[in-house]
DNA sequence: CTGTTAGCGCGTTCAT
DNA sequence: ATGAACGCGCTAACAG
């Protein structure tokens, strides 16, 4: 058996009671039995038991972080963020994983995580209504990170500004005809980044006057998926000089598409992407940069704040980031016909 | 207070040990009594409190995940692979990432892991002396994934016959003027994948009568390290004609120096990894593929194993996957001079 | 400021 | 096959 906080207790000759709220900081404790129970607990190599402190406080110390993959960029990334926020203040992260295949995934239920977490952190899924009730009725703090669910806290970008910077910086070198390859158009959530990043793309052709048959096709967020459209783009329009993908890994599948096709990149056609991929540099790929480390962290310190109840609800807040263009050789001025 | 064991025994009319035994699916219960105390623990919605069970069992039914970053492509694809072994079998998995910058990174003590995990998978990282002593304390099973440690188990690949097939692979193309990127020089660990893929690029240069002299540089895994490491090597050795880099992200760092020169990969200068990166192929980078989500589920599998108490003591396990080369366009035979 | 006491919800004997 | 009772290690309320 390890060693409890009766032993520390003991050698402290002190109650269990004052060896806790010593340990924990607490107030209402002399300095000096502080001291000497810290001193004696580390000398004993005592670690409190979670299982006992959460049965008996009702609370885990530990938050749920709920991706479709933990593989794809923007999810590994923001959970570095997240697991690190969460750690430095004493917390543990937990990892749910929910493949997005097959398609439609099979529902979550939230129920699982309650006893074990604090606090959910949802990041790029849609919830059914279903899903999102019984999230609810769990009660607990939780914020959703890239799609917007309303009722519940938000850590995200403005997606259609972003696509909105992506295409203006297409229409400012001089391209005419813009390509889109977006998410699966089944997914019709009104805030989903799939949803918002397609109508920036598009207003911003029909502000400029400009048309898009034929200019939007359906991607799946992998780099063949993104391959495989810009084939069929390429195809539709032959006349296209540029393409708007809604993610990066999308982007560099339409990179190799259109050099496959014998055409150079950036010059013959121009491809930007959407999310600050830490390969998009090397791999010269212009795109529209969000900070997806920035928003898992930020996303957990608003968990924190909810549960030490300083901040008001997680409910309540909403956090957008900034996103930038990251200018490289993948865009350029369309080739003079 | 959510509904427990004892609302469920009430509601059934037994008493709160058949309820724990039937949900559990030990022996000894009539089928009758089991179906009757199923049917309405899940009519109730009844979830067992892990905190609960924990505590009184001993027994988390959790596994901690550590490594140095969950954002970079093998972890991330290994944890994938190990998190749906785990929650397959009712496991959770908790998240450790050990930062690795400042180098040398902060000591790690795994006591924080003590009754908080049942089992731990350690993933590519060298541990000290001391960090390999407080874990073995700890008496729990635990596995290693990439970097072997004496006396735990282990998963992984030959990192010495991998680096061999690359180097091979580029010998058979033709090249006589091979250089390597590989990890930190200070990295002496024996039997760690740095130490080992340059052994297997020395040897089979020298097994080929070749030269190794400012061939070999110095790289940290990362895209950025590997374009300065590239480089470099161009620099020092101008008639190179080909490049082994221990790792896909180094390798495509590479490519765009070598592009950065004005130089044609594949052609001017060849470049091969190791790793199977899920961008490699989008990249058209020849690479030595390792199954990185396979070798996560498989550590999971024998850590599941050695607490089921079925399989003898995962210290003995020792599971060592193929690889196997992919041949793309950034390799092939060296221009003819 | 500190000690006493009573659970937290479940697993696990030991009876029956 | 089932039930009663104890205890896992800690926190929280209440006394003092």
């Amino acid at each position: 058996m390890a060693i409890s906080i009766e032993d520390v207790a003991r050698v402290a000759g002190v109650s269990t009671a004052t060896v806790s709220r010593a340990l924990r900081g607490l107030p209402n404790v002399t300095p000096a039995t502080r001291d000497a129970v810290l001193e004696i607990a580390a000398r004993l190599g005592y670690v409190p038991s979670r299982s006992a402190s959460a049965l008996a406080s009702g609370r885990t110390r530990t938050v749920g972080l709920v991706a479709p993959s933990v593989s794809r960029w923007f999810f590994a990334t923001a959970f570095e963020g997240a697991e690190h926020t969460l750690r430095q203040a004493g917390f543990d992260a937990l990892l749910y994983s929910l493949p997005e295949s097959p398609v439609p995934r099979k529902p979550f239920d939230p129920d699982v995580l309650r006893g074990r977490v604090d606090a959910v952190l949802v990041a790029s899924l849609s919830f059914s209504a279903d899903e999102v009730e019984r999230l609810r009725s769990l009660g607990m703090p939780a914020v959703f990170v890239s799609v917007q669910q309303p009722g519940f806290g938000f850590v995200g970008i403005d997606d259609r500004a972003a696509a909105v910077q992506a295409t203006r910086h297409l229409l400012d070198l001089g391209h005419r005809v813009i390509g889109h390859i977006g998410g699966r158009r089944a997914d019709q959530a009104p805030y989903s980044p799939t949803t918002r990043r397609r109508e920036g793309w598009l207003r911003t052709l029909a502000a400029a006057g400009l048309e898009s048959e034929g200019l939007d096709v359906e991607g799946d967020f992998t780099a063949w998926g993104g391959h495989d459209s810009a084939l069929a783009l390429l195809q539709r329009r032959p006349d296209l000089t540029a393409i708007f993908a809604a993610s990066d890994e999308m982007a560099m599948g339409a990179i190799k598409a259109v050099r496959g096709r014998g055409l150079e990149v950036g010059v013959d056609v121009s491809i930007i992407g959407l999310d600050g991929h830490s390969l998009a540099d090397v791999m010269d790929l212009t795109t529209i940069a969000q900070p997806a480390y920035e928003q898992g962290a930020q996303a957990a310190a608003m968990l924190l704040a909810s549960l030490s109840g300083q901040d008001g609800d997680a409910a309540d807040s909403r956090v957008i980031f900034e996103t930038s263009l990251r200018h490289r050789s993948s865009t350029g001025a369309p080739r003079r016909v």
